[in-house]
Formats: C-alpha cells, structure tokens, sequence
DNA sequence: CATTCTTATATGTACGCACATAAAAAGAGG
DNA sequence: CCTCTTTTTATGTGCGTACATATAAGAATG
C-alpha cells in the first residue's frame, strides 16, 4: 500500500500540532489543501482529521474550518473489569462468597435510583472477593428483578453477581463514580481491615435500553490502585 | 439526507447485538450481506462496523469476519479537568496559593519517574486550591527543569502549574493512577480536614514525545466524587 | 498424518465524484 | 445602522470501484 495513509496523516498532523506548527485555537489548513500537500484525496484527510476530532486534539465546525482545541481535555480511558479477571492478573487464586441474599423493599435511595414503585421488591446481595484466601473487595449489590427474574435460579456461588449479570446482561451502559470513603464497621469487618481505613469506592449504575438493571458499590482493600491511561 | 447513515446503520446494529439476534461470539452477516440488507453500499457497514468494532462491541479480523464480542469490556471514559474549571462549575469562587517552591534534587522514586540524572535538580512546587475560601485540593508536583525551563519565569501566582502546563505543554501523553489513603499530617493540615480522613488522590505522570514533563499528586477534600460515564 | 503451499474470502482502505448541510460572509432592503 | 436574505465555502457523508492484506481453509507434498 502507499505509504499515505489515512493513520499516516494522523500521525504526522499530531505531532505537527505537538510542535506547535499551529498555536491553540488557530485554524489548520483546509482538507482540499492538505490534501495538495498530502498528494492524496480529500476523503483521506477528512478521514485523519476525523480521528483526531474524536482524540480531542482539533475541533471541526462545517465552514468554521479545523481548529487546534483550545482548551484540550484529555480523556482518560479505562477498563472495568471482572473482579475475578482482575485478581487473577495479580496471580493470585480468586474465590467469593455470598454473604447475604434477601428478596426485599429497598430503601428509598436505591428505588429511585432502579426506578422502581413503591411496594416492588428487589435482590440485594453482599458479596465478599476473595484473593489467595485475603478479602480483596467487598461488593453491595441491588438487582432490579423486573428485569432480570432469572437471576433468582442463577448459581451465584459459583459465578459472582458481577460476571453473571455481564454474561446476561452485556452491553449496558451506565455511570461510574469513584469516592474515597472512611471504613465502616461493616466494610471494615468484611475487608479485614481498621474501622476508618481509607477504602476506594466504585459506585455504579448500569442500565439497559432504559430499565435499570443493577446498582453497586464496590469497596477495595487499602491500598488498590485504580491504573488508567491518557 | 437519506436515512440510511452509517450512523443510523451503526445504531441498528447496535440494538440488534443488545436484542441479542447473535450470540456472544457468533459471527455476524459479512459486510457484503449487510450491504444488501439495509440497501447501502459496502463501505458505508464498513465505517459502522468499525465504529462498533472502536466501542468494544464487536470484533473483527480480516477473512474472520465480524464476531459479536465475548468479553464486552466496558470502557469508561473520563475527562480530566483544569482545576479552576472543576471549582467554577461548582458555582464557587477560585484562588490557589504556592505553598512551597523549590528547586532541589528530588528523591529517587521522582528521579526515575522523570527519568533524570543522579544530580539534576528539579522544581517542587506544593498547591492549594480554594473554592470559596475552603480547601479545594492539594498538590505536590514535580516539573522537569530540563523540558519545561521555562516555567522558571512563568506567573505561577496567577496561573496554576497545572493550567501552565496544559497551556505550554499541551497535547501530552501520560498515565493517571487513582487510589484512596488517609491523610497524613501534611495533607490533612493543609485541606484543614481531620489526620487520618479518606482522601481520594489523584497521581499523575506527564510525559512529551518521551520526555517526562512532571509527576503531580492531587489530594481532594473528602467527599470528592469523580463521576464517569461508561 | 503432519507440514507446507496455494487459494479463496472478509475486511481494510484509497480514490474521485456527487451532493447534503451548517454557518460565515456578503448583499439587499428598510 | 440594523435586519433579513442570499451566496459562498468547509466539512460531512454516501457510492462504486479498485486493490491491499491477513488468514482460514483446502490442496499438495513429504
């Protein structure tokens, strides 16, 4: 293949961006002229300033032209992973128990947040991960039924709540929030860990097509570090 | 426009993968086929497809074919925010103050971080952000004099490291680690909070065209939420 | 039966063209 | 000078074609 390519193209316009050929907010060439400068067609280059529109680096406004983002946020991206998928990774022998399982009305918080009426029951599940015979997180989990009844004959020791709802449940979207929490007695005692320790938290919400699913919080063993990259 | 887009192509498979019409794994009909389907020419369920494929929704390999993913891993994503912006869409009123700056040779795990020379000095600076005359955050940072000298003569009273550098040195790569500790005596001292309190922190690592930047770490207040969408 | 070579095939991508669309710029009317 | 309309223009996107490339599957060989 030649050697222009659209990946080419995006490669070489970042890095002219890097060293500032072009100073933030001003205005880039138009894709007909770099495309000239190229010696390739239009649509290559609408194609390498697209991605570079969708990384953040450049705003495009039809008219408007191509500009370098003024104010350039950078995204960061992570992976949420399986708990299972993760403790394995650290080599460690992953194992989890299910400490409570109760069918019942949830608290006002949680219904609201599950959408759920007044009277409607729902699962709730506390879960402890286990990583070479040390707690590793402790999970908190409400199930909407109403979406999910299957889950009341799911074999929840030997696959965790998590893994099973995203093999039943794939491709839901939903929101994250991280907090950093003092433990309580509760956590503390599940964790192993002090009353008060600085405990990482993920809170999260998925849903699918509108319904609410489930809703979680997860709290890590001191000292998890959340990786991520730029 | 006709309304079949590679967007509106791309949503409807999008729906039929979440209906589940394939299984986690199965291979989905070849672009030619889906071409024929949804009446479009072959290139327009490419650029779909591909989107798909960018989202972790499906995977795909040439003579292989498209496969629904079986390990649908969620990817959240996250922008990482100028301080001032954060507090300001708090509605609140920003101020920072240098607490410390220095130029000294910094310990060794900074030094590898910034991958300098046994004797090379670097700038410290230590930072606290105010929304509304509280503590906002604290930040302890490390710069390399040998990428970013400037920053020697930079208004650092005015503008904030960090926004410096986003200024100066925008477009740079990195990786962010986050983790939850209880504040110790200087942080705690400095957010005004309690000794021992769960701080959530933020550790970051610049680097430019393989040159590292700077290294910061950025104490929140407790109760600080990052919030993300998956 | 195992290994290597060949072929068929699905995706990857460049090109040139045509037209859609949004928005800035210029022109018309008051 | 302000407001409304028209034109211009850069990006957005679809189409059909041609060819590249990886690779699974089948054929040939030992």
């Amino acid at each position: 293949m030649s050697s222009v390519t659209h990946q080419t193209i995006r490669q070489s316009i970042m890095e002219r961006i890097q060293k500032g050929e072009w100073a933030l907010g001003e205005l880039i060439p138009g894709e007909a002229l770099l495309a000239g400068e190229y010696g390739c067609a239009r649509t290559t280059i609408n194609r390498a300033l697209q991605g570079l529109a969708d990384e953040g680096l450049v705003v495009r406004k039809r008219k408007g032209g191509t500009r370098v983002s003024e104010m350039p946020v950078r995204q960061a991206k992570f992976d949420i992973p399986i708990i299972r998928e993760q403790v394995e990774a650290l080599g460690a022998q992953y194992r989890h128990q299910v400490l409570r399982r109760e069918e019942k009305v949830p608290p006002l918080g949680i219904r609201t947040r599950l959408g759920l009426a007044t009277e409607a029951k729902a699962l709730q599940l506390h879960t402890i991960h286990i990583a070479d015979g040390r707690p590793f997180a402790f999970e908190t989990r409400w199930v909407n039924l109403q979406v999910v009844p299957e889950i009341r004959n799911a074999p929840l020791d030997e696959t965790s709540a998590n893994e099973w709802l995203v093999q039943t449940v794939p491709f839901s979207t939903g929101d994250v929030v991280f907090t950093a929490v003092s433990a309580s007695k509760e956590v503390a005692s599940a964790l192993e860990a002090e009353e008060g320790a600085a405990i990482f938290v993920i809170d999260r919400t998925t849903s699918l097509a509108g319904d609410f699913v489930t809703t979680m919080k997860l709290y890590y063993r001191e000292g998890y570090q959340l990786y991520s990259q730029l």
